[in-house]
DNA sequence: GCACGATGCCCAAACGATTGGGCAGTTCGA
DNA sequence: TCGAACTGCCCAATCGTTTGGGCATCGTGC
């Protein structure tokens, strides 16, 4: 089913058709009598004519396609952005391409030209490097992208406001009682990791609290991350804390099995918060406290604030509200 | 950078260019001398020339897009199947989109007619029903497709052999002493729930075991899911069982808390086996025994699978091999 | 010296949609 | 009654590639 076979089936002309069928249904303005319009409208319907992407992005220049890059689709919490990022694409007519990149520079490179080379009409980031190359060039370029879940200064992102969330667990922890903390902080190159844990550590000490230089440990995001680097820190802080923030439940998640094979009771001897609030945490043997970040809320935005860009208009990076639920890891 | 300008860059006509790019290394068979061919590859490189695929697949109908739907890619079994997909699709120069379905059948449609709307070559269905219509429809209307992780009797299917997975479970259940057992048996519109307890119950009765009615429970394949079907086997059984297989690992999570919270030791009153083998499994409190599916694996023989229907060859479902991990939770 | 087959290119017509610019015919105001 | 403005539509170019079919030129065999 083409325009062309469409409109001689109705005995008119193609360009017509095709303006009757983008005009919306408020009116073909000029562009055909009314019950031409709906002549039209309803073979088209009964024919079943769709336009051809293809064609049409050919000549319009727009290609409705938006590609997304991000470490991991296997990240539950990248998957559920990518679900939001689905959901408002579709709203607005797009598709989406989503690539893993596994956090390594040169993938990152690779799949982006490859999205370009596809024509999308714009890029999201879901895997920011803070020190990264990329993007600077990119925006020489004059591709349009913004940046999700993380956030690097002087590109548009939709984040979590993690230094808020950081905040949170300290004066939850503090509140509680501890005074002796220690942080899984995550990779250095993700603003995720580095708000998170400085959003803790200066609230931390805003209340008067201490934390030592071997209290901070960075790691991967995994649980085997979570793993080492709880060993780290039994290892080598001189008191042993009494509480542990890591910034990601799977680090959590990997600290919890430390504590447990060092005879450590999780929430008893050391209360553990992590940070996302997969629909894990709550599932645990022994719930945990994690601070919820809106993650479809936060691809959502990634791709309204696409389509501005897109649109000319430049936006507003935008930091969405995080929520402490605390739970039976810390309580 | 089109043909066009690429052509009159080098004196050149556009055809000339086109047959050069598209001959491979090996030679331009009549299209052009090979010093020729070699002057226009180093422009071609050098201006940094990439084909515009709208413009391409508008003349040859081939889009080199595939699509691939999916109940949800926020469940980690479908994201990893995702990656293989991902990874063999770059290999044949094929781009994915992804959506979710979540499991109804009105997204399915309204999702393939989307893909479809994009003209992709051919689909691949993460999320066929047993019982859907959509997939006969499709078939009849000569759409390109194969299944991934649940298969549908006479469409090819690239699938875990699940029939084996749940025989390697029930062996395991009976060697270890086991005599009275219940089945958290997932989603009935799943072949893989279907399959993986239809031949565990197989393999259960050859032994000469025996498994009462309400010894096997329908359930959701979350953890919700599989704290509800835990709950209901522990009412409902004359004798309690033994030990439990759930046919998904975040089934048999959720059994497990309701173990926990009926105070039963998981491993010791209770025996729990998952399947998947997600890295959660290894990574839980009381680690849980698990059986591994190839996901990558199946994602990637998807994609070859569909290159092979794309070329006109009719092709076998396959099925590939599962292990059990046995860990503490029924060690 | 001529037919013939390579060789090395160019021409032009698609593919399906969009869009600026027409051009008749009608309506309306003056 | 005439010009202007509008209505309702058609024409044709264009987007970037691909591809069947040429058409010279050159070398070769006889």
């Amino acid at each position: 089913m083409t325009l062309k076979v469409l409109a001689s089936q109705l005995g008119v002309h193609p360009s017509t058709v095709s303006r009757v069928l983008h005009a919306g249904p408020r009116g073909a303005r000029g562009a055909a009598s009314s019950e031409t319009a709906q002549r039209i409208r309803d073979m088209a319907r009964q024919l079943g004519y769709t336009p051809d992407p293809q064609a049409s992005s050919l000549r319009t220049r727009r290609t409705h396609l938006l590609g997304v890059i991000v470490p991991r689709l296997s990240d539950l919490v990248l998957a559920l952005m990518y679900e939001g990022i689905e959901e408002a694409a579709a709203l607005s007519g797009h598709s989406t391409f989503v690539m893993n990149s596994h956090d390594d520079e040169r993938e990152q490179r690779r799949k982006t030209e490859v999205m370009l080379a596809r024509r999308v009409d714009g890029l999201i980031f879901g895997d920011a490097h803070l020190d990264g190359r990329l993007l600077p060039e990119l925006a020489g370029r004059g591709v349009p992208f913004v940046l999700m879940n993380r956030r690097v200064p002087g590109f548009p992102s939709a984040t979590c406001d993690d230094v808020r969330g950081g905040e949170l667990v300290a004066d939850h922890l503090w509140a509680a009682g501890h005074r002796d903390v220690a942080v899984i902080a995550g990779e250095p190159f993700a603003s995720t990791a580095v708000d998170r844990t400085s959003g803790f550590t200066a609230r931390w000490r805003e209340l008067g609290g201490h934390i030592p230089a071997d209290g901070v440990v960075w790691s991967g995001f995994d649980t085997a991350g979570g793993r080492e680097a709880a060993e780290k820190i039994l290892q080598t802080n001189a008191t042993r804390p009494t509480a542990l923030f890591a910034v990601n439940d799977f680090a959590a998640i990997g600290a919890m099995g430390t504590l447990r094979s060092h005879g450590l009771g999780v929430g008893q001897d050391m209360a553990v918060v992590g940070f996302n609030d997969t629909s894990l945490a709550a599932e645990l043997p022994i719930p945990l406290s994690s601070v919820r970040s809106p993650l479809q809320e936060i691809g959502r935005t990634a791709v309204h604030m696409l389509r501005e860009v897109l649109d000319g208009q430049d936006v507003e990076s935008v930091r969405l509200e995080p929520t402490l639920f605390v739970r039976e890891s810390s309580a």
